[in-house]
Formats: structure tokens, C-alpha cells, sequence
DNA sequence: CCCTAAAGTTACATAAGTGTAACTTTGGCA
DNA sequence: TGCCAAAGTTACACTTATGTAACTTTAGGG
């Protein structure tokens, strides 16, 4: 190593996490990364040679990270165990989805690098869908959903209840299983 | 009239929605709007004086808008009646969660006419949530809901339903049954 | 018919983000 | 110990958005 970073990857993709999440696509620049990680903003024109790529490079990052976790939802052999372990997975990974919407900002005609990590992140994003699509079937044979309702249905329901603003006197314990009761049973008085 | 101008309200009000949607708070600015109505930036000057007042000006319009339909909900006396006519307005009205979300990127230190539609506009939001509060109400009265789900989630899990991404081969109608179907009773086979 | 006020334009000063090139600093290694 | 490559900084040119002032255009009323 010639000289010591000034910053880790794991901060430089942390701040720019928060950064995208509070200022957006528009509102996120290097000025601003640059400062949170106490270097000029030229430095890191060292490692990416504009904002898309480092957005690009960062949401690969995120995808590969949710993507390992969500896999692990083999390990549980019945529905209602895979749905408890995504509902969980959900809400650790909230932020996620509006992090993924950031690429329908990105300007077409930017360099090489940047359609090639969007490329790949359409793959990531095939494969991240082909698994939810094998909890449904898994749901499915085990008789547990109504069968009318498709697929993208049960799958938007579930995804959306992050979005749901928690009550704050409500523990997350309680609030998640609330939000399955209300999935799997709904909110109709029987 | 002195002159007539070369675009309505209503114009200024359609295409400012267009771009908050697709280009967001950091992206809108008056050069675009200026140019999708077909006059120069700086006529825009003559009727706000920056973009944050122009916005928020926009928010209360489509606020107003939406109140103004929202209270119609009460010619319907049955609460499922009232489920029907609040999915359809939130269909409607599918992209103003988005818009009013906008209201947060608004730096604070602006001029007075800004902090002042903000106020008014979380007069309008409570106000909105009052009626929505009542229709909860009636619906607890009616038996018609589980009464340990708190007001919030049920809210929550019925204003995310716009967000579920429409299956384009089905009608507008289905995907709304099947929508008030899944609210209501949920997903699991029973 | 021409005066006026609103609508719009042009032109300018300012501010902020982008990208690059030339420079300096740092720390391991020959 | 001094080379050198990676890390970082400084300085500059360029681009784009912001806000204002002085100007021109337009259409109705006296």
C-alpha cells in the first residue's frame, strides 16, 4: 500500500446510502460525499469518474448484499417460516426499493462502466424475483394462498408493508405480526 | 386583460406535476417548466418568486383537489360503500403521496410565502386525516374490523395498494376487487 | 388612436456542480 | 535512504441553475 485511504469502502457506500435516501438521485453530489468522508472532492474522482458510476457501482453493492440474505430463505422448509424470514429481511433491508428506483434517474448516454453495472443489475434484480417467485409456488403447493390472486399481488402486499409507517409505541415484534396477520387474514372482522 | 398569457393555471399546474413525478424536487426547476410551456424562464418570475413557492403553491392545489373529493366519501353510509369510493380516489389521485413527500426536500430558511403554505398544507393534511379517521370509525361501528389493528395500519396497508404495480392484462375493475378482497380477508387459503 | 398595465424577453451578475491537469503528501520497499 | 506509486489537494475551465433589471410586446379602455 502506497498511502493509507483516508475512508473504507464500507463508509464511502454508507454515506453515500444516506445520502441517496435524503437528498435523491438529483440532490446527491460529490461536494456533499466528499465532505461526509473528510476528503476534497477530487479524491474521489480517483475511484469513480462520475456520479453514475459510483451510484451504479453502490446499488450492485446493495443488490449482492440483499440478494445473499434473501437465498438463505431456503434454509426454511415450510411458507409460513420463509415468510417470517422475508417479512424480517424486509424491513432490515426498508430503504432498499427506494435505492433501486434511483436508476430510473440515470441519464441513458453516460460511459461504458455505467450500462454494464446496469445491465448486470437487471440480472441481479431476474434473479432476486425468480426466488420470491419460488416462496409463492412453495405457498402455493402448501395450499396456504387463495389461488386467484396473482403472483405480483401477494408479492407487491407483502414488499409494501415497509412502507407502512410503524407506530412508534408498538415494538417491532408486535408490529410484525400484526402486518402477517393482516396479510394472510386480512382486516375484516369475521 | 392587458395581455393575454400563453398559458393557463391549470397548464403551469399539469406540467409542474409531470415533472416533480418524473424528475423530482432537486430535479424541477424553471428552466424545464418555463420550457414546456413555451415561454422563458424568467416570465415565470412574474408569478412566483422561486421554485419553492410555486411548489407548495402546487401542493395546496392538488391538496384542495383531493380534499374536496375526499369528503364526498360521506354520501356513502355503509363503510364497504366507503372502501369503494376511497379506492377509486386513491387510484385517482395515485401520484399525490409522492408529490406531498416532496414537501420534506423544501430547505427551510426560505421566503415567508413558503413556510406559509407549508403551514396551511399540514392544516389540510390534518384535516384529511380526520375524515379518514371517521371512516375507520364507521367501520369499527359497523363491526366491519378487527379492533386490534390499529387506524394507522389499516390506513397504511389500504393507501400502499397504489403502489402494488397493476398486472397490465387484467381490467382496472379486477385488479381493484381483487385489491378490496386481499384487504379484507387477505391471502391465505382458508 | 394612443396610453397603460400585464405579459414576456433579453441581458447580466451570481452561485454551484462537473471534470481534469498539475501538483504535493505519504508509506512501503529495494 | 531515496524511489515511486497511490492518495490527496489546488487551481482552473466549463456548464447549468438562480434571480433581477431594463427592455419590448400586446390588447383593452379612455
Amino acid at each position: 500500500m502506497a498511502r493509507e485511504s483516508k475512508f473504507t469502502i464500507d463508509e464511502l457506500y454508507t454515506k453515500t446510502r444516506s445520502l441517496l435516501i435524503h437528498h435523491g438521485y438529483d440532490g446527491f453530489h460529490f461536494g456533499l460525499l466528499a465532505e461526509r468522508l473528510g476528503v476534497t472532492r477530487s479524491a474521489l474522482y480517483k475511484y469513480y469518474r462520475n456520479k453514475d458510476e459510483l451510484i451504479t457501482e453502490f446499488m450492485l453493492y446493495e443488490m449482492e448484499r440483499f440478494l445473499r440474505e434473501l437465498k438463505q430463505i431456503d434454509q426454511y422448509e415450510t411458507f409460513e417460516g420463509q415468510l417470517d424470514y422475508l417479512l424480517e429481511l424486509i424491513f432490515k433491508y426498508s430503504k432498499i426499493h427506494q435505492i433501486l428506483l434511483t436508476i430510473f434517474r440515470i441519464p441513458p448516454s453516460t460511459h461504458e462502466k455505467v450500462q454494464e453495472n446496469i445491465n448486470i443489475l437487471e440480472e441481479k434484480h431476474l434473479d432476486m424475483y425468480s426466488h420470491l417467485k419460488r416462496f409463492i409456488h412453495l405457498g402455493r403447493k402448501e395450499k396456504k394462498l387463495k389461488p386467484h390472486f396473482p403472483d405480483e399481488m401477494i408479492l407487491g402486499f407483502i414488499f409494501q408493508t415497509v412502507n407502512i409507517p410503524k407506530q412508534p409505541d408498538l415494538s417491532s415484534e408486535k408490529w410484525c405480526d400484526m402486518l402477517k396477520e393482516f396479510l394472510l387474514r386480512g382486516m375484516e372482522e369475521t
